[in-house]
DNA sequence: TATGAATGAGAGTTCATTCAT
DNA sequence: CATGAATGAACTCTCATTCAT
């Protein structure tokens, strides 16, 4: 990968998330990269690829947040560190969560199911811990923190992050 | 409204909420209303127009879910009837919620103020019920229903709304 | 059939048939045509469209050469008609034989059975005036007349039209 | 000349020829050679140059059947040999004529005083052998060939050689 | 009111060509 | 000699919008 595919790679993380897919013309990622429009194609194949390359290197980046809750042992563990990701997530990686959540909404490039290994380590926690119904505990934490996640990244400034994250941990005791 | 006027709001509306307002040509919003093309512009003077008067027209029958909410005294059916909108809404207004989730992530189409009276609402009857910090339960619960509605919108099928619906009662007691 | 869709034709028949179909840019048959380059797709759908259309009407208006040879009873007639049919062709096509002999070359644009009804009619007529091989003699005349219409498209100045058409005629004895 | 020279010459010639100049990107005929697209424009100077280098090795090999033809004395066997011309071409050169054929059409790649002499011979070898009008005859049978070479590079299945062979030699009684 | 032909700006994409390595 | 990244002009095609009817 040479430095100006980065570049644009960057560049269109950033416009894409922003305004959309659709509504960003690639002349407008050639400019905010500092190429040429036909290199993004000589790269990239069209639009569509350029995407794709985008969401394949972020979905490597995110696994590791994934990995690091899905191994871990102790239950209680497994919850304050689900609680945690929202907030990691928007940290570090807060054009790449925009540019998902704005892709959930388009048919094709939204998995679903990639949030399933959470949910099977959130129930198996919920489970050792005794909780009634452990699914639908995990299914419902799931559902809470995807509202928070689009609240974080839309309403940042509005948000005070500590008081909400130890609200949340004091609900589940962890 | 003319016969032909609303013909083209509900292509629209369906349209946009389906595969996004940038990439709906008004082309095909035209062929599906089964108008020409030079109606829409002449209704609606220009596609920016046409989404004013769809979000307007779904405000408007929005407001009625709110309304009753915000009017009820009893707190425990305040909270009832807060959780219970989502699956109000998504079975009646389906598509007007799926655009209107869809515009969060533009800027200027969204007005997130417009949840202000129901925030206040919430937050009064968590106080009324003893809860240690009503807002924070208030936004806490906001929160938790904007993942909810968006899962239904998208995921339909997979959910089982009853449970679900229960599942949170039960938490609330309500 | 509007006036513009018309001037669209007109314009990309001749520069089609002098500069070639892969080597005219929309842009040039816009120009040429007086119109916006827009409108060319508006009607044709796209490039090939366009060529297409040509095609069609111009192979409308080639039927009428053909019908009067295929319908001839008198077996010298059709052999002298047909003989005649290069220089009436170029003299009142030229533009649509030109392409039409460009397209030869491509794939998929020419079919090569559309003389197959000539041919017969030839061979019919070799075989009334007991030519002993009626077929090849109707394969060879139509070889010959192949070569001699690209080169009347071609070299037209450096042709003698009449003594060229009277020698034919001579060998032909019709 | 290098190997890899040799190996664009053919690609081009092979893309050129089936394909057309215009329609044929040099990038697919670095693939085709399986070279790097740079290279073609260190030798070649230009897509241009490279039609020229193409056009002048076919020439090259193509002198030596006029040749063969012009240096005959015999009559008889220079219109034999002259007739006997297409089939030995489109066996052994047959993407060179093709290509050719094609570049007819265009202005400036085809030079048709080219087969001028080949005319000259001719011409002289009707008049040795007492034909009326030796010229015309000379013109006829050229016409002819093009026609018949044309049919036989793209019709190539379709005709039975031999006997379109002796058939026309035996008009000629040669 | 309603149509649909027409526009022109701009979209995504291709392509011959250059140049540093 | 050879590569392949990079360019920018040109290309085909789309789209919101206008306007005569």
């Amino acid at each position: 990968m040479t430095q100006k595919q980065e570049k644009i790679l960057a560049a269109a993380l950033k416009l894409f998330a922003s305004e959309g897919f659709a509504a960003t013309a690639t002349k407008k990622v050639a400019a905010e990269a500092g190429v040429s429009e036909g290199l993004i194609f000589r790269h990239f194949e069209n639009k569509e690829g350029l995407l794709k390359a985008i969401m394949e290197e972020g979905e490597k980046r995110a696994k590791k947040y994934f990995a690091d809750i899905v191994l871990e042992n102790d239950p209680e563990k497994v919850i304050r560190k689900t609680i945690e990701l929202p907030f990691n997530v928007i940290r570090e990686e807060r054009e790449y969560w925009k540019l998902l959540h704005r892709l959930k909404w388009q048919t094709g490039h939204y998995d679903s199911g990639k949030i399933e290994p959470l949910a099977m380590a959130l129930a198996n926690a919920f489970q050792k811990l005794d909780y009634a119904q452990p699914e639908a505990e995990a299914e419902y934490l799931l559902h809470h923190l995807d509202g928070l996640v689009t609240a974080l990244l839309l309403r940042k400034d509005e948000i005070d992050e500590a008081s909400v994250l130890s609200f949340i941990l004091a609900k589940y005791k962890v």
